[in-house]
DNA sequence: GTTTAGATTTAGTTATGACTAATTTCTAAG
DNA sequence: CTTAGAAATTAGTCATAACTAAATCTAAAC
């Protein structure tokens, strides 16, 4: 089984599948059209070449999951992107909000030597600005602390910030400037209609629920 | 007149057309097609679209030229990977033969933001690691040295190379285990047949005529 | 069990940017 | 002048990856 060369079309497809694989139960043919922008029929013609290329399989009506052969590239890609926007961030001086989009675009690009050059460089991390976890070199993903959103979590006092589930350049810029990234600790104080009101070093603010959901806290009763 | 978007074939297009405007007077649909490795048909093709767009100015049988907004392009992408080759070899430890094939993807998808951020940690130099000039952030060429071809210069005793005119892997490679790169100061000691005798620092070596025709060294008689 | 709304697929189109084969046009040599 | 050979163009094809419109399937509600 050798490595087939892909189009970036294509190694988004495999891509957008692999990151649905871990919310959702089975992946839809409707879902990958959303979240890749384009029309349903596309999808099913692309996916029909991907399965024709042993890269995922589609029970129709079901779902559509990736082979082996699909997840390893995914997650080349996975890992292209997530070093890419910690590169960004670290090393060119891009704020938050600017690194996804440009690593959208490079993690096509880049040859397996750019990725060790930056890998190395930054000492081979685990996570990226947003604490998504890096795969390493041999595709593997590596452990997260448990997490769950701050909008479920109860009571606790102090937590730490471990993952930002979002991509939206408004709301990245919006919680970077509150500080509210991976790695702060914050304090609860107190969940409200709302939102949730927390203190962030000398601060308070009312955390809305919808924002509330997309930041994943360390699971204080573990 | 504002700035079209156009794909990464015909940035090369204007790229190449630009390049070989240096060298030759006028450019012919056949450089073209070599230089770009495809058929003459599909250069009268994209050539058209190009005019159409008033990038380029063609008349048939004669030549092809840039018009200004043509020649922008071609500076911005001529920067680009300008930029990142040095950016590679200073930053990310590749070595000469591996910066060009690198950059040459590359300079199609980074963002004038990556742009900016490279040439501000480099502190906006104005030439790669060849010796090519690099355009300046608002697309001026700067002045390089007086230069001509290791080939052409006769006794002068002690010559600083300036610029090294290929992008073939292997003779980069030759060039820097002998130490023949940009910047370097080399001593002619005797020109034969064969080629030419050089001495850099304790070491001898006979380079080809071939090759010489490639060395281009700061004229000494300026 | 039908029905029907939503998901999916099929059929057919478009735009890009290559290609080959065949033809036309220019130029320079005789 | 004429004409051979090189350069360029035209005509027609292919692959990719999107699209719309229309048909069809599935599963949940009744």
């Amino acid at each position: 089984m050798e490595k087939p060369r892909l189009s970036e079309s294509q190694e988004d497809y495999l891509k957008e599948i692999f990151k649905l694989r871990e919310t959702n139960k089975s992946v839809s043919m409707q879902d990958l059209a959303r979240k890749l922008d384009v029309r349903p029929p596309s999808v099913t013609g692309m996916i029909k070449k991907l399965c024709a290329m042993d890269l995922v399989e589609h029970e129709p009506y079901k779902g559509v999951q990736l082979t082996e052969t699909g997840e390893k590239i995914a997650l080349e890609v996975l890992r292209h992107h997530r070093l890419l926007e910690l590169y960004l961030a670290r090393h060119l001086n891009y704020s938050w909000d600017e690194i996804h989009e440009e690593a959208e675009r490079l993690e096509h690009v880049i040859s397996e030597k750019f990725e060790a050059a930056i890998a190395d460089l930054m000492d081979h991390p685990t996570h990226d600005p947003h604490g998504d976890p890096i795969p390493t070199a041999d595709l593997v993903i590596p452990d997260s602390p448990a997490m769950k959103p701050l909008s479920t979590i109860k009571g606790s006092k102090a937590i730490v910030i471990g993952r930002v589930m979002t991509q939206d350049k408004d709301i990245l810029s919006l919680l970077s400037r509150l500080e509210l990234v991976p790695g702060q600790q914050i304090e609860l104080i107190k969940s409200e209609a709302a939102g949730i009101r927390v203190r962030v070093g000398d601060n308070q603010y009312l955390v809305p629920q919808t924002i509330a959901r997309l930041i994943w806290c360390e699971d204080p009763s573990t």
